[in-house]
DNA sequence: TATTGTTATACTCTATAACTATA
DNA sequence: TATAGTTATAGAGTATAACAATA
C-alpha cells in the first residue's frame, strides 16, 4: 500500500486531463497567434526542439505514431510553408524536414506558451522546489519511458 | 532563460507521449484482462477514484470532456454490466452511474496495471525521492490545473 | 424556463493495409 | 528484395447542435 505512488499517478492522471482538453489546444493557439491543430504543433516543437532537420520516420518515432500521420502533416505543413524538404547529408537519395524561417518562429510561439503555462504554476516555488522538480521530472521520464520500451517488445 | 522548467516541461512531454501511445493501451488491457477502449477504462477508473455514484455531468467534469460522450460510454458499460445506474439520494429525481462489482473488480484491475508501471520505474529510487516526486507532482498538479483553469475564462 | 441528459451528426486524431519508389 | 515513404481507408475519440424530459 504505497501512498506515495498512488499520489504521484493520480497527480499525473489529472495533469494529463486538463492539458489534453480541446479548451487547452484552442487558448494554446489563441495564445501564439497561429491555427494549427495538435499534430501539427507536436511536429513542428518536435522539429525545433531537435535543433535540425529529420526523416519522416525519425519523427513518428520521437511521437510514438505511425508514419503516415507524419507524411499527411508534414505535407501540409510544407504547403504553407512553414516547414520544408531538405536533402538527407548523411544520404544523398532521402530527404529530411527542416523547418523554414517562418516555422521557427511558429514553433517558438507554442512551445513558448506552454512553458509560461508551467512559468505560471510554478511562479511562487521555491527555486530549490523548482529544481528538484525537474531532476525527478526528468528521472521519471526516462525511467518510465524505459521500463514501457521494455514491455513493448 | 530558465533549465529546469525547459527540462521539466520537456520530460512532461515524453512521459504524455509515451503513455498516450496506442499500444500503450494496448498493453494496459492485455494486462488487465478486458476489452475496452480508452474512454471505458477513463470513466471506470474515474468512478473507483471518486469512490461514490456520480452524476453523467460530474464525470463529464471530472474527465473534462463533453457529456455526451460520457452518455455514449456509459450506455455501452451498462450494457456490459458494468455500470449500473442508481437513484441519487441527494434529488430523488436525478441518476447516478454506479460502478456494479465485476466493474468495481475491472475498474482495479485497470488502475492497478498503471500503478505498476510507476512502481516498476520507481522500483531503485529511494523512499525520499519517491515521497518528494509525489509531493511536487501533486503540487503542480494543483497548480498547473488551477492556472489553466484561471485561463478558460 | 433552467437544468440535465440524450440523440444525431460531424470533425479530429491515429492506425492498418496496400501500394510506390529507390536503391 | 529490403527500406522508407506515400496513398487510401477505416476506426477511435471527442465536440457541437438540436432535442427531450423533468422539475
Amino acid at each position: 500500500m504505497d501512498e506515495d505512488l498512488n499520489r504521484t499517478v493520480s497527480a499525473f492522471r489529472s495533469l494529463v486531463t486538463a492539458l489534453n482538453r480541446a479548451k487547452t489546444h484552442e487558448r494554446l493557439t489563441e495564445a501564439a497567434g497561429v491555427r494549427l491543430d495538435r499534430p501539427d504543433v507536436k511536429i513542428l516543437v518536435h522539429l525545433l526542439d531537435a535543433g535540425e532537420p529529420r526523416r519522416i520516420g525519425a519523427i513518428a518515432e520521437g511521437l510514438q505514431v505511425e508514419s503516415p500521420h507524419v507524411t499527411r502533416h508534414v505535407s501540409s505543413l510544407e504547403q504553407r510553408k512553414l516547414v520544408e524538404r531538405v536533402r538527407d547529408p548523411d544520404d544523398g537519395r532521402a530527404w529530411r524536414i527542416a523547418l523554414t524561417e517562418e516555422g521557427t518562429e511558429v514553433a517558438g510561439k507554442c512551445r513558448r506558451v506552454t512553458t509560461e503555462w508551467f512559468e505560471g504554476a510554478l511562479a511562487d516555488w521555491s527555486a530549490q522546489d523548482r529544481a528538484e522538480l525537474s531532476r525527478l521530472m526528468d528521472k521519471l521520464s526516462g525511467d518510465l519511458c524505459a521500463h514501457l520500451k521494455g514491455l513493448m517488445d
